[in-house]
DNA sequence: TCGCGCATGTAATCAGTTACATGATTAC
DNA sequence: GTAATCATGTAACTGATTACATGCGCGA
């Protein structure tokens, strides 16, 4: 239940067409919460009927206009009640880790490419999150809203360093015994 | 697609009922892989009709009975494949770093309680991690299964360590501005 | 014999993914 | 005018979650 509170989020920073918000998605809030057109597009309908948000008026009669959409103080009430909301912590899912361990019971024949494409695309994501705190994060004082948003940008950093450090190890095991 | 192929694993490393196979999802495959009881039963059933898996012989008539199932030849292949094949990994999702996100938006009241208790949790779960580390990999040279499944767990110890980390700091920031 | 825990399942629901459909606008 | 692209959506499917059902064995 955290996809609408993720658009609710977004349209308080700007008001959004779905395909703006699919955009946006895509850069900034989809590093840590993607979602589809489709997904936002069905969203966007319920949080409407739902009284959360409104489309803002500009007579859009059907399909292929542009329809844009705020948030009304119910929706931010309710992503207040979320955000202070207690939750559980999501079990964890990580296929490549579940596949080493199938490799230690059925072998590691062809795996190792996989690992570092693996590697390539942590080290893209990595560079691309640097890029971003070099640009929105210059050394300095963040504004308090900042602060928080530079945490959740670290977070993603620290992260993409651990993944691309421990894919690092994990391909020296396999040069120190080849063919597993 | 890998709740089929966890399953496989963990049949492969010793064949099991479907509660001992929930007990030891619990326990370790469970870690980067979580499945319910529900969720095992069914797929138990998937795989036996598509011929990767058996019942043990043991006369088992209906409910109430334990039943235990082990890999078939089709079922290690199958499982390989898997293994050797090339997957994307999957778009994160986090819904503590969204809220933080909301929070930077709707404010911080009430989220301070639940990210200590988030630190908790990974506190106990870095020293569970680090208990089987002491228990099952003591210092010295593992066998190659065991490298493999050592480096499983380094990962998992490596990303508590991060977590318990960034938390600590993120509550450092709201000692700093309180009230947000 | 009655309740409790063990063990195996069924059913309903919900969130996410994939594939496809349709109108409007722009570039050639 | 027609192809590409923008923009919004529908439909079908798959996987995960939640709630419930059933039978067995054991101890009080």
């Amino acid at each position: 239940m955290s996809l609408p509170h993720a658009i609710l989020t977004a349209l308080l920073e700007k008001p959004s067409s779905g395909l703006e918000l699919t955009r946006r998605f895509d850069r900034s809030i989809g590093y840590f919460w993607s979602a589809t057109h489709q997904q936002i597009y069905r969203e966007l309908g319920r949080l409407e009927t739902e009284g959360l948000i409104r489309a803002l008026p500009a007579e859009q009669p059907a399909r292929g206009q542009k329809k844009s959409y705020e948030v009304l103080p119910a929706g931010r009430a309710e992503l207040a009640r979320w955000t202070a909301a207690s939750q559980d912590p999501k079990p964890q899912r990580d296929a490549l880790l579940l596949r080493l361990r199938a490799a230690a019971v059925v072998g590691t024949a062809g795996i190792e490419a996989d690992l570092r494409r693996h590697l390539d695309l942590h080290l893209k994501q990595l560079a691309e999150y640097e890029e971003i705190e070099r640009r929105h994060f210059p050394p300095g004082r963040d504004s308090p809203e900042d602060r928080l948003r530079h945490l959740v940008l670290r977070a993603g950093i620290d992260l993409e360093t651990f993944w691309t450090r421990w894919l690092t190890q994990a391909l020296e095991e396999f040069a120190e015994v080849p063919g597993g």
